[in-house]
DNA sequence: GACTTTTATGCAATCCTTTGCAATAACGTT
DNA sequence: AACGTTATTGCAAAGGATTGCATAAAAGTC
């Protein structure tokens, strides 16, 4: 290598200091103990004047910790998902560790494959957010190995998580719909392994029941999570039941998919069919149509399930979080824009 | 440590096959020269079946390379860049290496101090999502550090870089306006420090010069990149200038920022003003107005971007490389939707 | 002032792989 | 049969930081 970058290591600062290693890494370390302040305090300023930077690899391999954690979702180029790692990566940064993150793209044999890479990697723990209801294989093997972990998005009973109170939200969605007097209803449910969608919906119909109105079952639909599936689950319900007054969507994506069924089936949503969503992303409000949403804090989520993380790597407990959502009523759902932006 | 996940090591595996570790390392590289092909074989079964999996760390320390990457982009949460990096390092594990990634905000102060994270982290070169055209000391500290680096989504003369030709797509974009016999032009023009907004807009208006028409500078807004900046953008055009007759937007997410502006003027995007975006996000074609749009190939640049870094690093040259982008002509230029979904 | 306690620093081992070099064994050659 | 090759494997050092233990120096005690 004719152009090695020659990093700086600690030997070099000591040696300069006139002191042994040792010294010089206590000085270094945060909790200075043992060493002089004045010694501290000079060894600290070369390290910094000659640009040292310990070599990770070197800490890791002595301490057995990599300063690593991995963060496994569904899609990052999903807003919800990526926001939601927004907030786990800047906690973690935070704290002084790094993360890796993947998708696993809800493929079970994916998803597997992406664990083992970031247990090759040596995290220190995952933030999972494509936990499945449908036995959950990669929840089982960090509980088996010991990895600390924490469930975000979605949970799964009796392992550590935060999410949004869903079950919570769909009733949210549904009351704000009933005051409406909609009563004859359809629903996106998305894909039956994630607790997301089960919880939105089931809190939703509950509420329905509540009041005494029951949904059929041919008016819930079983779909994918995006604009696409939205689309075609939205258009299977205008066919099936074209008297439907309104259409709740598990998340904004499909919303929007479901508002493009409507458009194309020649009505106009807000004003012949109303629409509500979830999760409140940040072009709902500025859709032509804007969009009546469950807003569900996914930033803050993120942060949360890290620091969960964190306190499990620490030993502390970590009792599961939910987190308040609330109903945010915009054009889609022909309300008056209580909402706003 | 009273629970020590106890992870297998090379010497026990070697210990266990009864040969040297440096026997077992050269069994378990990719090219295990000199040793025998039966001996080769016997370590990796035993290896795989104690779960023998290599300490990063260790490897790191002894090789010098960490097997890591950095990438920076201004925000993850949006989709355009979120995509690139789902290209990049979906490329980045199909080669062994894992990334990290972080958000600057296109703030210059954050971008130093995530580039020197990802340095003390030892990365092997990084990915550049966020390079400014005023000044960008980022992509000076690389090179003086002699850091592989590759700039994608947005460009810098003389850096190496994979970029949808942004001119051509500017020029796309108006091309399509024109034929639509519109001549009166408003441009939501983004950040001036992005080469993706300069080169759009300047694409856009010069194939309007090139027709004999000019756009006056009061109806080219500099703004942000997203929704929120759309959507003021979008107002502040339509109040200065009632009389035009088509918004041109340097991206999706400000184009229907542009169609809420529109929408609460009282008029129909689409209908009374015609609306192109750019970079063909899912769901522009689900919006009840569908988006026209230029695509550009997101996953494709990340893809490339990462395929170039990887050339970088083993030496080999790396020309900048341009994508070509696509004209998706839908709803809301009011054209009869040639680029369908 | 002799002795104990505290404070500050040095010593050396350790973490796990990788790799240049040495050594041995097997093979072929004339 | 003696010797040069080639094929395998072992040896040991190196990479950079951390940390228990030991030692030396300073401070405190009666």
């Amino acid at each position: 290598m004719p152009n090695a970058p020659k990093t700086v290591t600690l030997v070099e600062v000591a040696k300069r200091a006139g002191v042994h290693v040792s010294t010089a890494s206590r000085a270094l370390s945060s909790s200075a103990s043992g060493i002089s302040a004045s010694t501290v305090h000079r060894i600290r300023g070369l390290a910094e004047e000659m640009g040292y930077e310990p070599d990770p690899a070197a800490a890791a391999l002595r301490t057995g910790r990599s300063g690593v954690l991995g963060v496994l979702v569904p899609l990052l180029s999903d807003y919800v998902l990526a926001r939601i790692y927004e907030g786990v990566d800047a906690t973690a940064l935070a704290s002084g560790y790094n993360t890796f993150v993947s998708n696993t793209k809800d493929n079970p044999v994916l998803r597997k494959e992406r664990l083992n890479e970031l247990l090759a990697r040596r995290v220190e723990g995952i933030v999972l957010g494509d936990a499945r209801l449908d036995g959950d294989e990669v929840v089982e093997i960090l509980k088996r190995k010991r990895v600390p972990y924490v469930l975000v998005n979605r949970r799964l009973r009796g392992h550590p998580s935060v999410t949004t109170d869903d079950v919570q939200g769909g009733r949210l969605a549904a009351a704000h719909l009933l005051e409406l007097g909609h009563d004859n209803i359809g629903i996106v449910a998305g894909p039956s392994y994630a607790s997301t969608c089960v919880e939105r919906t089931h809190g939703f119909v509950s509420q329905y029941l509540a009041a005494g109105l029951s949904i059929p079952d041919h008016q819930i639909l079983e779909s994918g999570a995006d604009a696409v599936a939205g689309y075609r689950a939205g258009s299977t319900l205008l066919e099936r039941s074209p008297n439907i007054t309104a259409i709740f969507a598990i998340n904004d994506s499909a919303a929007i998919g479901v508002m493009g069924a409507i458009r194309e089936h020649g009505r106009t949503p807000g004003r012949d069919v109303a629409v509500v969503g979830y999760n409140d992303i940040p072009l709902a409000t500025y859709l032509p149509v804007p969009l009546t949403t469950v807003r569900s804090s996914m930033f803050e989520m993120g942060r949360e399930g890290m620091s969960m993380l964190l306190n499990l790597i620490e030993g502390k407990p970590a009792p599961p979080k939910l987190l308040p959502p609330v109903l945010m009523a915009r054009a889609s759902s022909g309300s008056n824009a209580t909402g706003g932006r």
